[in-house]
DNA sequence: GACAATAACGAACGGTCGTACTATTTTGAC
DNA sequence: GTCAAAATAGTACGACCGTTCGTTATTGTC
């Protein structure tokens, strides 16, 4: 890895760490410079425009949820829980110290959702995804007979996402 | 009502539509002069601060809130019908034109959770009341007979209020 | 209609924003 | 150790931010 993907990399784990604290647009150029004592054009260079900026620290999230929860999950056994363990590894990534304003995708979500732009598209498909993922282990629950066949899977991952909203919300209030 | 109180309320409800697309912080007093034809100064005059501001929209949502929701949702009869009314009501503000970003309550909590000031008092507050208001109803429905009286009507609330977030959440992504 | 109170304006302030350029330093291959 | 390439710094820009201040226009009362 040569010195210039380096730092990129560090920039990009602080500029999530804020984005969970200020948001996404709250994440300033200058400050992210400050705080890594980099010079704002030297870090500028790195990415081109700001919202090449946002998109990166999505993309660097999104690694990160499924290092952190999505394959832990896939490695536990199939049915009711590995579904257990999806919602345990999501709290476990919510709370995560490196996180500290919450889950970056829940505070993505409410502030491109009116912003048209790659940022929000990226928003849309990892959300996309996880809801895809989640009923899809529901559904391998169903097969190892620990769910009812009956279960609608795409609406039980809209009620997990619904609780986990409250529980984001819930603690930072 | 006085002229300035007049214009004053024009530009509340302005600010209140700009906020729910644009965020509280997004917000801007420039933007907001431009759009109504008054001078920076001008505006400014009204509120002698953004964070002021601020709460004065949020006061205002309050207020259109217990107008909108909780009022005629007290009109209904007592029990399930109320609760229902409450929810049903919600989803009208929720998609009330003149909140063409949703409900502005929800965005103030992702904003401000994490900026300490009298925005995010406001909003805790007002989320509390809420959450009071839902569990005292769902507890004269057990009154009435509708509800099981195990119930824990604080709980309730709590899921409730995962619904609406969910909601809002899938119909703006 | 006079006149104080109120409301709105215009210009300017110091700051910060994202971005564009040109230099300078640092890196890594030979 | 040389030298091109890559990374970083420096400086400047135009735009907009929230805010202040002194001035002008409008309002409402007597």
């Amino acid at each position: 890895m040569g010195k210039g993907e380096q730092t990129r990399e560090a920039i990009l784990v602080h500029a999530l760490r804020l984005a969970t604290k200020l948001g996404f647009e709250g994440l300033t150029i200058g400050r992210l410079a400050d705080d890594l004592e980099l010079s704002k054009s030297g870090l500028f260079a790195h990415f081109k425009s700001k919202e090449n900026l946002q998109v990166q620290v999505l993309e660097m999230a999104s690694r990160r949820f499924i290092d952190e929860v999505i394959r832990p999950a896939l490695a536990t056994p199939r049915g009711e829980r590995r579904v257990r363990a999806l919602f345990e590894r999501w709290l476990a990534w919510e709370a995560s110290p490196s996180l500290p304003g919450g889950c970056p995708f829940t505070a993505a979500s409410t502030e491109f959702d009116d912003r048209p732009g790659s940022a929000r598209d990226f928003v849309v498909k990892s959300q996309k995804d996880w809801l895809e993922t989640v009923a899809n282990t529901a559904r391998t629950a169903i097969q190892e007979g620990d769910f009812d066949p009956d279960l609608d899977c795409e609406q039980f991952a809209h009620d997990l996402q619904g609780i986990m909203l409250a529980y984001g919300h819930a603690s930072r209030l």
